[in-house]
DNA sequence: ATGAAATAATAAGCAGGCTTATAATAAGTG
DNA sequence: CACTTATTATAAGCCTGCTTATTATTTCAT
């Protein structure tokens, strides 16, 4: 084996290299958060937050491409820690919607600077044409993976 | 906050995006595999052994870009089921090379064959120079960032 | 209305990554 | 040679994600 083909090692290679990409770029925000007492995951449900609040769970859960138990896992420890708040639907009682508090601003707003570091050192060198373009490329394998786990095989 | 600017939410939306992207990639390649009882890091593993055998837990933790004691776990489970093979190195009695087995073979070849079938469904309708292109786009995002580790802030 | 199927959130338990700390060995220095 | 420092692998313990059940509620069909 392993002699399959050029192009499909060429996109194993492009695989392995966008798996080490997003790990690299974890750790290197982590490392940031870590030393404010706040880590990634809570960075990324906060920042889906500011931009709708009062969101389903499973909303939200679905737009972190994440799955619902894991979104519950962090809403404790963010509401644990006063962050968000969810609040029971008047209309479905099986269902909360999520809202961020007023102690989140602070976080958020260093949460920002501090994604603003690890970004521009990753992007040292690129154009805002060339991150546009890796932009729609990677939109486009997300849109294909997430068709393939609807309609299944 | 949030009103940072135009190039910092760009990346912001790139990196959430990468790192959905490799989730996605992740688990849709672990549900093939599951059901012949190997996962994905597993195959990461292998697949680099496979291009060169015989190096140190060190220098192979440090190509897959992950900290040696995770490596560590992962060989003790793939020794455990015979797929590698931990050699005293005769030089140095501190550290081991690593081997893959004649067991593994066709684990790799299954593997192989899977990972095609996740690639061929994420890069559906990618051309070739497009995926040339994310792949180039993707080793500067990881030179920039690896640099950073190596170099401190 | 009432029972069956679907949906929202959660619990339990596993996998795989990381940090920090330790033991053994090498390597460098007085 | 003796001592300090660096390196290799590992152990312990945490965080976060997933799969597979469970419970409460809603919706749908009768």
């Amino acid at each position: 084996m392993s002699g399959k083909g050029m192009q499909g090692d060429a996109g194993t290679e492009m695989s392995l290299e966008l798996h080490s990409v997003a790990r690299l770029l974890r750790r290197n925000f982590d490392r940031r958060a870590r030393d404010h007492g706040l880590s990634g995951s809570r960075w990324q449900v906060l920042w889906y937050l500011l931009r709708q609040q009062g969101q389903k769970q499973s909303e939200l859960a679905e737009r972190l491409d994440m799955a619902p138990i894991s979104l519950a896992r962090q809403l404790d420890n963010l509401q644990r820690e006063g962050l968000v708040e969810r609040r029971p639907d008047p209309q479905d009682r099986r269902c909360f919607r999520i809202y961020l508090t007023g102690q989140a601003e602070p976080a958020l707003a260093l949460l920002g600077n501090l994604a603003e570091e690890t970004r521009s050192q990753a992007l040292d060198g690129f154009s805002p044409r060339e991150i546009r373009q890796l932009q729609m490329l990677l939109e486009r394998l997300r849109k294909n993976l997430t068709r393939e786990e609807i309609e299944c095989d």
